[in-house]
DNA sequence: TGCATATAGTTAGATATAAAACAGTTTTAT
DNA sequence: ATAAAACTGTTTTATATCTAACTATATGCA
């Protein structure tokens, strides 16, 4: 039971903040060379997303559940990038309980601009680790959470 | 490249929240059994951290690095904690700079009832894992981060 | 058809979180 | 001695996050 190998959970939660706070870094880093608006990383997310998948209709609760965010977290965000001028919501016809997701010219933009940063944010997050040991981090991580939930 | 093995950061962040998540669920089921303030996850860790070093001095800037957390997070939660009559941060004549944190009685109250969920959670979270799979799974988190901050 | 249930999104209230600018206080270096 | 630098904590501003209660709409079943 040596200090090393004692897990605490804020220990990894603050593992988990450094890598989205070099993350934001570079983002703004970026975002500040080009002249653009400043991003958070989680807006640069799904602006990124929205422009991969600009040929589907893209609602509200896909966002939920691809970014496992509470319902009303999404609409707090996607309220905010419409404000900011990223994204429009719109009420579709044939559900009037859905708001579809529009990536502005202006998110557009953006993405062209962080698409590469973005990018090499991921690329780098897949080459620290070798195959083998992602995989295992996969499976640890699930198992601790598992582990606690059915305990 | 399969996703399987694709490793986002939103991913882990999503196991991260809910580990904590079933931290909170099993506190506020002690609290409400027996009749106790409803504390944060964060505030339990704070109390219980205090009530151990309780013979020791800690001031707010103890807080800042063993939870790793910002200086105005540090101000914000003591606040709280204050205001709820947890803790009280009394400032020292040694160093005009410091607030000095001393647990209530009501902390220690509350302390004294989730000692054991929280140890319970904590043996939990350190059972769940094999020795060799902590050791791992710290070492994966940890070349992971500097990896991305040195990248 | 019509009511019960499920779904999508919003709002209110609470907490957490960080960066930046700030105000004192203490230490250090010259 | 004093000026610069470092340290501790606060405030402001902005964002993120959840739960619970809510509105509105759609679906399913009896």
């Amino acid at each position: 039971m040596c200090e090393e190998s004692d897990l605490k959970i804020y220990s990894i939660g603050h593992e988990i903040k450094a890598i989205n706070h070099v993350m934001q870094r570079k983002m703004l880093a970026s975002a500040t060379d080009k002249g653009i608006d400043k991003v958070t990383v989680m807006h640069g997310w799904i602006i990124g997303y929205l422009f991969e998948n600009k040929d589907k209709d893209v609602y509200q609760k896909d966002i939920e559940s691809k970014f496992a965010i509470s319902r009303s977290t999404v609409t707090n965000i996607l309220k905010l990038m419409e404000k900011k001028g990223y994204i429009r919501r719109i009420s579709v016809d044939s559900d009037a309980r859905l708001k579809k997701l529009i990536l502005t010219d202006k998110g557009a933009e953006i993405n062209s601009v962080l698409t590469q940063t973005i990018a090499d944010n991921e690329t780098r997050f897949n080459s620290v680790l070798t195959d083998e040991e992602r995989k295992t981090f996969i499976y640890l991580i699930r198992k601790l959470r598992n582990g606690l939930e059915n305990g």
